[in-house]
DNA sequence: AAAAATGATTATGTCATGTAATCATATCGA
DNA sequence: TCGATATGATTACATGACATAATCATTTTT
């Protein structure tokens, strides 16, 4: 296996030239899922960015509304946060008043996190907005594939994370609590 | 719409519970996008790793191997980097001796891209590498439906790609912070 | 020739995210 | 019960990715 050039002729560097260029990374699974996902990132935080929100805040504060009273530490593992970055995550929701951390009777090192009425709303409304974000950068897609999507990417994140687990075998595997 | 509790029960906390959590986010394909993306981007980056390379140095040396003479506007543009980025970037893979900037003879502002022997080496290896791990994360995954999902990637790209720049005729939002 | 545009670079700032160390509380073992 | 250890949350710090503005050299335009 040689690498070559993608045309016969050297390229002039001529910026009308219709040549993708990238046609050598286009092949792979990893380069268009980038290129998708950062337009999507884009197109995401500007739609939050009305209720000052960002990505992560959202998904946040939509978690912690459908799971009120959950811990910091199962949220961090939920959404595969680390711990110290949740912590600023929340400051920022708190400060906005939208999330309540609120000391676990039964632990009290723990945080049990809540919904503030005005959190619940603009989860909602945020909520929304983002459903219409994902209906534009769906569109033209139609249903049964867009299930197909869902299916194959959930199955490449697993297979991406066994793949890095069985990486990290030298250390701990599984998580034993309970 | 009102947001609900995932179940009916407060989450207790328990670890041994292994509601999702997450379901809220499930629906949305920009969330399975990045969780797909996180995975995949961990392990490719652990791939390349062993080359030298990280996900961007691996993407310029393709493009700079299939498109020899290539200048530095043109590649920033095809692989959506910013042209400082592109500098030290460059300057990464020169400093390996796998790429070389050579002046252009018909305009002495630019720099003409072109890989080394070794370069060319690096990059045949590390295409290898990147294949094999291209077909690990779409383990389980048949020919048919890949297509789908690049096809699908690509129109999602499109339409990300398109929004934002309808949205850029209007001002910057700015996001107050804590 | 002067002005404007272009390719590359430098300097700089910001944001996201990760690691290590710290503090308080809880649990376990002797 | 006391001491060791584990755990939840936090702080402090490092790093990496990436964007913006300003600069320099050369080219193109007028």
């Amino acid at each position: 296996m040689t690498s070559r050039p993608e045309t016969a002729r050297r390229d002039t560097g001529d910026t009308a030239d219709q040549t993708p260029g990238d046609a050598v990374l286009r092949r792979f699974i990893g380069y268009d899922m980038k290129r998708a996902f950062n337009a999507v990132q884009a197109d995401l935080n500007a739609t939050l960015a009305p209720f000052g929100l960002r990505m992560v805040t959202y998904s946040v504060l939509a978690v912690v509304c459908a799971n009120p009273g959950i811990r910091q530490s199962r949220l961090a593992e939920v959404l595969s946060i680390e711990r110290p970055n949740l912590v600023l995550i929340l400051d920022d929701l708190e400060h906005a008043e939208t999330v309540e951390r609120v000391r676990a009777p039964e632990d009290r090192r723990a945080y049990e996190l809540s919904p503030t009425l005005k959190g619940r709303h603009l989860c909602d409304r945020a909520t929304q907005a983002v459903a219409a974000h994902d209906a534009r950068v769906s569109d033209g897609i139609d249903a049964g594939t867009l299930g197909t999507l869902h299916t194959a990417l959930r199955k490449i994140a697993r297979n991406g994370q066994s793949e890095r687990s069985e990486r990290n075998t030298h250390e701990r595997v599984s998580i034993p609590r309970a």
